[in-house]
DNA sequence: AATCAATACTTGACGAAGGAAATTATTGAG
DNA sequence: CTCAATAATTTCCTTCGTCAAGTATTGATT
């Protein structure tokens, strides 16, 4: 885990994730949140403020009836260690320097002609160098380095086993990084990375279960049970862009028919968008204006695509009932033309007291996905 | 947990768990499956076997290369006691008397004219009481009782909070049947309770995800993630049933349109068929056998039901990625006439490898429900 | 037959981790 | 200025599981 300690003790890696995730905390609200006696959480807290990570703050307002010692709260003391975060998408990599909390201090991308490995390789290595020599004291206070890249990851040996949009197949990703980089280096896939990076440090903070849905080209969904992300046993999980919700739907690249993801995917979008307005030549960006501007057609399109995501989020609702949910994803820029759609297809679909289940709709601000990549590279510090 | 002890350190509840759900296995390979010395296994096993709970076998056939000491496994003592199960429904209760292993040894039903709680509590105790009185050893060696309820139940209080089909709504259903029986009773969700019953002793042994989806007059689910019953923190989960899998699809109780159960639940399919036909009087009996005869309106509804379940379960696998499925219930007596539909259903939707999650699909026996209930009261047995 | 290697299991000393409860610290209220 | 209330620390102790050495039981080799 830390530079000077071995294995520690299950108490000291609870304590600290308590503290990174659940913010100020005195010891004593610890010893309730984590079933430990007192003393327990003054012996594992003790090794962690000697390292640096932890400190002590000033004894703040009271909360209870008044009398008492007043507690003197345990934080983060952020800026101990420094990561790097790297998000690998097809055509370009966006690199962040976080603090301990996953707050960005520096980012960074670069344009990648061809998603080579040899070539993301140089051009990662390239990437980090730029992060860390962006202020004289990055490089010595940053040992790891966390690696987001869409497909299936092996998070164990860090072996990128086949990422379609990259067109890789079994690249070892954590070797080849390590050596370029001399860091050391975790690799995720990048919608569970976002997904950490929500449950540890965002809106799923606390929860037992919560779910991320990220909407975009694709559609996916992280999800986390029993406070542990869900990797599914055949290596897929989260897919909720191929739940079927239109047996009469357009057809979907999976084969099938009216997948949330052939309704609501960025291409998708598009291609209905020109479908109902007859323009062949129509992007994005022009469906998104004609609606705004009030083009039915065009708003259909979006009106059926946020139903067909919200269905296929109250599928998760009804499925594994998480304390709450997140949507967010590049495709959330047209946030206005979604959200109520959204709303009311969850509301439809989602059944008894699952439709009671807090969704949060939001974009994704822009590093957001290597935000997630770092948090991953936390995580592996706690995990270590 | 057991009668003598009090609390009892994990690792043997540990041996106890795996002895019992992966049935015999030597001390060694214990201590691999469990992360454990073998040190600690021999400790932790042995008053396990002064209790009676386990016995060593005699060394059986050798395993691996030919030399060594052979291995005496340990085995569940499964007549060391007995455990009653119960499951109430809504015109009648099924209780079983099972061993540690949920072997049934002997069962029993009542007719329920009307499911009142007064009346249910008097003839539980009724029920019970024949079960135990049939033969000489059950009542001594019986101290639980598992009951299995549909609808919203707090297991840890053992209250009934709603359950739709019994029309019970905060009913304390432990504490009146522990009054009632003299026995300690726990209390679960049927279909949770058939989960675990599948998950220890059925083919989701040893399995770290898993579920198990029901057909009948509802459709339902029950998950295990991380080797946990999944149970949603609104109290819903494994509402599969509501699933969308088809806008303009027939109406559902819930409000939405094409929910899986709107399609592929016993009055959907009798409603349907009748309609199919134009025979307003066909019952559920009427239309399987038309549908076997080879009717093809009849035949056609019974198709477009399995693809229904099939789809749903395709949610299941490309959502949380079980390692294995098992679908059953009473619904699938007509099993030959759903099972080519539902796998077809669930190939199509399943998105890559979730495709090759194993799906077992086959006709729920005569009292599983309530032997569910008897392995909730074994699960308690380990869990206290 | 005697020995050896291989594997299963047992034993007992040791150490680490938490709990219990007494003690100290720090506040507000009377 | 004392007391009650709450927070944190300390000390002692129990418990659990590891480690490593030793015992048990087999097949293979000489």
């Amino acid at each position: 885990m830390f530079p000077e300690a071995g294995v520690l003790a299950p108490a000291v890696t609870a304590v600290f994730t308590a503290v990174l995730t659940e913010g100020p905390i005195s010891r004593v609200a610890l010893a309730r949140r984590l079933g430990l006696s007192s003393g327990a959480v003054t012996k594992a807290a003790r090794p962690l403020i000697e390292m640096g990570y932890l400190e002590e703050l000033a004894a703040t307002e009271r909360t209870g009836p008044g009398a008492g010692r007043p507690a003197s709260p345990l934080a983060i003391r952020a800026d101990r260690e420094l990561f790097v975060g790297v998000k690998i998408t097809g055509d370009e990599l966006i690199g962040v320097v976080c603090d301990l909390r996953a707050q960005v201090r520096t980012s960074a991308h670069r344009r990648l002609p061809v998603p080579d490995p040899d070539q993301v390789l140089t051009q990662l290595g390239e990437l980090v160098d730029d992060l860390l020599d962006s202020h004289a004291d990055y490089r010595p206070r940053t040992r790891r380095l966390g690696l987001a890249v869409s497909g299936d990851v092996d998070r164990t040996t860090g072996l990128v086993r086949y990422s379609p949009f990259l067109r890789w197949r079994d690249v070892p990703l954590r070797e080849r990084a390590e050596k370029i980089t001399g860091l050391t280096v975790t690799v995720e896939n990048d919608v569970k990375a976002l997904t950490t990076a929500e449950h540890w440090f965002g809106e799923g903070v606390g929860a037992e279960s919560f779910a991320l849905v990220t909407v975009g080209a694709g559609i996916g969904c992280g999800l986390v049970v029993g406070g542990r992300l869900v990797s599914g046993s055949h290596g897929v999980a989260g897919e909720i862009g191929h739940v079927g919700c239109d047996p009469n739907g357009p057809a979907c690249h999976c084969g099938s028919r009216g997948c949330v993801e052939a309704i609501a995917g960025t291409g998708a979008i598009v291609r209905q968008a020109r479908e109902a307005t007859g323009r062949p030549e129509l992007t994005l960006a022009d469906a998104v204006a004609l609606a705004r501007a009030g083009d039915p057609p065009a708003r259909a399109v979006f009106a059926r695509a946020g139903d067909a995501i919200g269905s296929g989020i109250a599928a998760v609702a009804n499925l594994v009932g998480p304390a709450r949910i997140v949507v967010s994803g590049e495709g959330l820029s047209a946030y206005d033309l979604f959200e109520p759609h959204i709303r009311a297809g969850f509301q439809r679909q989602a059944f008894g007291a699952a439709a009671d289940c807090p969704l949060s709709i939001r974009p994704l601000p822009f590093e957001e996905w290597a935000r997630g990549a770092a948090t991953v590279s936390i995580k592996a510090l706690v995990d270590a």
